[in-house]
DNA sequence: AAACAAATTAACCGTTTGGTTAATACAAAA
DNA sequence: TTTTGTATTAACCAAACGGTTAATTTGTTT
């Protein structure tokens, strides 16, 4: 599966303008936050002259938002891709967890991206959101309570799991500075233990919720 | 319980100027982080002349760093006492997961304070640990080594789990502007959802390890 | 090849930034 | 009261910032 979250945004060449622009401008917001990036080195990083990112973006915060919203919506859109995956729900918790802990362990800048800018600025999702309901978490949540009324998992309120599940997946990666520090991983001991838990977390998940 | 992280920090009078800067500098980097922090906003908060934050701490990152280092320890202090607490395993998970949830809902802005600067600097923590080795998630680790050899809870990667169990406490509160839109919660609906986790994160965790 | 529009650049601009300084107010010691 | 060291301020500064402009190159149309 191609899970590079960006493959070619605009549809153009490699070589064109505005798509370096917003390639370098993406690595460089990425890394250093709206606030903490320059219009400079994302210029820099394109190899090109800075008047061009105003000449395609008008601003710094128009390109910068730009960005977000098409690494918010493309994110939630896979999401919702897995999250919708024609299987039993204890099948798909097991597909859902694999995919998407190997999704965001290769778009690893994405999740505290996202998260750390709508702490800055929490309005920014809500424009997002008018524009395009992304109402998939509703069939992941009838999924719940037909499991439940089928009696093949307890009652549990279908919004504690779900965030349960992603939580139990986006954490590790967020957080991963703190684990490898407080857990003493290297790069490679850290590698292993999120690949341990594309099985562990949903195992988590289904000996919690299953009921024999 | 006395849950706020910051009652004095330098020990000084309220009306101390240093600490006045302190508290001031504190509340403009939890909202608006290093980069996006303007040095004249923290005096203006303190109401104090723009200079005094040189004349007492010498430079932006410095002040900056004092900050993030105290937050970075008294919040893990926290956490280690609430993980050495004397208890048995599954109690402990219990008193745990509703005191450290009620303690992040009181301080909210650090967890995503400390996330988003790590994510910019990830050397910044190393330094902090390399002085004062934190080591009582060694206790927590022991006493599920100690519970799975006796057959109270099934075999599990004690790290996976403490993941696990953080995971979840943090992740809702870090994420809260995105739940509040896509579970559709206003201020009230998401405290009753938190609320709600200080018994369900503990009885889903149970559930998930816990031998009949 | 002439004409025209789009793309690109170097140089520039006004503002804001973190930080400094020199002068002053304050308080305790002498 | 004088002295002395500390605390505080207004004014200032150089550098860095996002953004603009006017001129030039490039590519396409006629």
């Amino acid at each position: 599966m191609d899970n590079n979250i960006h493959p070619k945004t605009h549809e153009k060449a490699d070589k064109d303008t505005e798509y370096r622009i917003f390639e370098a401008a993406r690595k460089v917001f990425h890394a250093k936050g709206l606030d903490g990036a320059r219009m400079q080195e994302i210029a820099d990083e394109a190899g090109i002259n800075k008047a061009m990112l105003h000449y395609y973006f008008r601003s710094k915060d128009k390109l910068f938002g730009s960005i977000f919203e098409e690494d918010f919506k493309e994110f939630f859109k896979r999401l919702a891709e897995l999250i919708s995956a024609d299987l039993p729900l204890l099948e798909k918790i097991e597909f859902f967890v694999e995919n998407y802990l190997e999704l965001i362990l290769q778009n690893s800048y994405i999740p505290a991206f996202i998260l750390s800018e709508i702490h800055h600025n929490p309005e920014r999702i809500k424009n997002i959101f008018l524009e395009k309901g992304i109402k998939a978490e509703q069939i992941f949540m009838d999924d719940i309570k037909t499991a439940i009324s089928l009696g093949i998992i307890r009652p549990i309120d279908p919004k504690q799991l779900i965030v349960n599940i992603i939580g139990l997946c986006i954490f590790p990666i967020v957080a991963k500075p703190i684990l490898c520090t407080m857990l003493s991983f290297d790069e490679e001991g850290y590698r292993n233990f999120i690949e341990e838990r594309k099985k562990e977390v949903a195992r988590f998940v289904i000996n919690s919720i299953k009921i024999n």
